[in-house]
This record gives structure tokens, C-alpha cells and sequence, in this order.
DNA sequence: CAAGTTCAATGACTTTGGTCAATGAAACTG
DNA sequence: CAGTTTCATTGACCAAAGTCATTGAACTTG
């Protein structure tokens, strides 16, 4: 999958280092949390100095972001499953219960946080969440594009709509991340999307 | 308009006080940029000590969400002009000009990073984006409740299909606050907003 | 108006995220 | 294998946000 660099003993053991400091400080994020973990905590569990941490992250939120990457592999993991549904609509609500329940279950609005302000805040952008070759947006345009081919979604290009569909559903992430988790995030975010983003999508309106 | 609470000289001076960080440190960010300003910078400017920022303030960026308040005082001069559109639809697509004129010309992508980052870190929440009593949720809800009136726009409850319409916009609004200002505020939220968001709310398709 | 209370204001102090010049072992090179 | 370069690693250092015990002038009370 990936290339082979030459391992050289050197590259081993920094990947040994950066590994151990990344599972530490997941490891402790889960235990206290965030914002109640400091990086000379992370360093010094991790057995290496604040000077290492810095050679493999930019910020403290860049280990969130690492984790946050597993989203996508599920994704792929549910595309089949997605797919079994009947028509575009079904599969796009499908796919939006699975996403409200993967973050409601393996994220929680704290880790959402971290990520988006992580994402306002960096300059060196890794651009994670609108990136085009995300599978998010690789599933949901496929999905569109097979519902326009049979007339059951509107037309236009389904990259866009994909983006579209995604950004409001990022508008209701924000929300809940705002309300710490108030919102009921599978409750409300399906009435939202099934009953508002998704009548976007379609030619004529779902419901009465 | 407020409640005349007694008046003493000690009261009016802090009010002075609170009013002098205020003005220094808008001022200051106006300048250099809220990054680039310190709170030393701020309350040695404003001729106070540092624990006096904390007295009148919580964070730094609270400063910003004392300003974002203005945004519905706007809303409320120009909503004598959004009416004056002939239908729902028109004076929807006015509202969203204004909303993203201001926005570009007023606040600015850091400005916006700013008060979400707020929003998400702070726990004395404000609720300030989705507080039902602002201005922005007043009139849409109005224009829709019209709209729909008049058979142009879906049924449904007009305050709800009113936060869901801004919770649309407040995806794009990260995106846009994501992207550092590269998407072009004014073309791609009007396009957004007129070919995605507004369908929702229609009973009929705008586009073919 | 004297004694007691409140509370705006202070600034030294703590915490913590983040920097960077120095180090030395590992990897090249001829 | 000696000389040279690379680069992972270090930890002292810095900047800046945020805390809090203390102060004393402004207020209240009897």
C-alpha cells in the first residue's frame, strides 16, 4: 500500500518514539480528558522530552486529528452495507445513521471541538474536513450520482452536492458541539437531515 | 430600555473601567490583529492591572463576542428593506446578501474563528448562535411563516425550519472560517445558499 | 460619624503551550 | 575506518493566559 522507505535503524526507532508518544497521549486524553492533560504529562509518561512531542506534532490537537482519520476506514468498512439499501434515499440515510452513531459513540462533542478549532486554528492546513478524496465524499457523491442516474435525486455535479450535504451536516456537528452535547445527536441530527438537507437533494419533496 | 440599577460612583467607575479595556483592546485587534495582541498589551494600554481584564472578562476572545452583537442590530436596520422583496423567496435571498455582505466586510474569517472557537471552549455558555430570541431567527422565521402562508415554502414550524436554514449557513460559515477566507464568501455562499439550502424550504424545485 | 462591609483593583505568581541552540549517535563517503 | 553530515533528541527557556490573596476606597448601618 504504501512505498518502503529504507528502514534504517534511525527511522525505526523514531517511529517507535513518535508511536509512544502518540499512545500515551490518547491513552491519557481518554482517562482525564483534553484539556485536563498537559504536554509535559504526555512527555514524561511517554518517557521523552517536550522536545521530541514537538518533532511529530505541530499542537496538542494533532493527536485528535490522527485519531480523527479512523472515521474514513469506517466508512469504507460500512460502504457495502450502505449500498444493500433499495434506493439513494435509503443509502444516504443510512450513511448519516452511521455517522451519527459513530460520533456519538467512538468521538463525543469534545473531540469534535478540539477537531474544528484545531482546523481554524492551524495554518498548515491539512484540510481534513473538506478534502475531496475523503471517503466521506467519495461514498455520499457516489451514492448521489447513482440516485440522478435514475431520476430520484436532482441533478448537478454530485461532488458539489456531496460537499453541500456534508456541509450542513458540519452546521449541525457545530451546533451540537456548541450545545456540549445537549442536542441529542442521533435524534435530532436524523429529523434534520431526512427532514431538511435531504429534501434538498431530491426532485420533488418527501413529505407532504 | 434597561432597568435603572442604583447608580453609585464606585458602580459608575467600574462601568467606565469595563468600557476602557473594551474600546482598547477592539482597538488594539483592529491594528494588530487578535493573535498579536496581549493581554498585558491591552490592560496596560487601557492604564489597569491584568486581574481587571478578568473582572469584566472571561477570556481574551470574549472581547470578540461582545462586538458580535452588533451583527443583529443590523439585521434589524435592513429588515424593513428585506421586505420590501416581492415574495418568500426573495426577501430569503436578500437576507443571506446582507447576512454575507456584513459578515465579509465587518468580521472578517479570523473574527468568526474566534467567537466558534468561543462558543466551543467556554462553559458559561452565552448561546449565542442558536439563542432563539436573536434577530436572525425573528426575522426568518417571519419571511418564512409568510412564505409558507402563501403556499411558496414547505410546511413545518417556521422557528425550526429557521434554525435549520442558519444551521445550513453555519456549516458554510466553517467552512469558509476552515479555509482561511480562500472560498469566496459572497460568490459560493449566495450559490450555496440559493441552489441547495433555499430547496429545502421550497414546496416546488427552483431549477429545472 | 464610627465601625463594619463590599467590591473594584492590584500585581506577583503559577501553569502550560510552544521554541531553539546544542548534542551526539547513526548514517553516509571516499 | 577516519572524517563529515544528518537528524532524532534534549531540556533550559520564553511568552502569555489565567489565578488569587491582599488592599483600601466607596458604600452601608446603627
Amino acid at each position: 500500500m504504501e512505498e518502503g522507505p529504507p528502514l534504517t535503524r534511525r527511522k525505526l526507532q523514531a517511529r517507535e518514539t513518535r508511536k509512544r508518544i502518540l499512545e500515551t497521549a490518547l491513552s491519557l486524553f481518554r482517562e482525564k480528558g483534553f484539556d485536563q492533560v498537559s504536554i509535559d504529562e504526555i512527555t514524561s509518561g511517554a518517557g521523552v522530552s517536550k522536545g521530541s512531542f514537538y518533532t511529530y506534532f505541530q499542537t496538542k490537537s494533532d493527536i485528535i486529528i490522527e485519531e480523527f482519520h479512523r472515521i474514513d476506514s469506517f466508512y469504507e468498512k460500512k460502504e457495502a452495507a450502505i449500498f444493500r439499501n433499495p434506493d439513494a434515499v435509503a443509502r444516504l440515510i443510512a450513511f448519516t445513521r452511521y455517522q451519527l452513531d459513530y460520533i456519538h459513540k467512538h468521538m463525543g462533542f469534545r473531540t469534535l471541538s478540539i477537531l474544528y478549532i484545531n482546523q481554524m486554528s492551524t495554518f498548515y492546513d491539512q484540510k481534513i474536513l473538506s478534502n475531496r478524496e475523503r471517503s466521506l465524499v467519495r461514498i455520499v457523491s457516489r451514492i448521489i450520482a447513482e440516485g440522478q442516474a435514475v431520476g430520484q435525486l436532482r441533478s448537478g455535479d454530485p461532488v458539489e452536492l456531496a460537499e453541500w450535504m456534508n456541509r450542513c451536516m458540519r452546521g449541525f456537528f457545530l451546533d451540537w458541539a456548541i450545545s456540549k452535547g445537549t442536542i441529542d445527536i442521533r435524534k435530532d441530527g436524523m429529523r434534520f437531515f431526512s427532514e431538511f438537507v435531504l429534501s434538498a437533494l431530491c426532485t420533488k419533496q418527501l413529505h407532504a
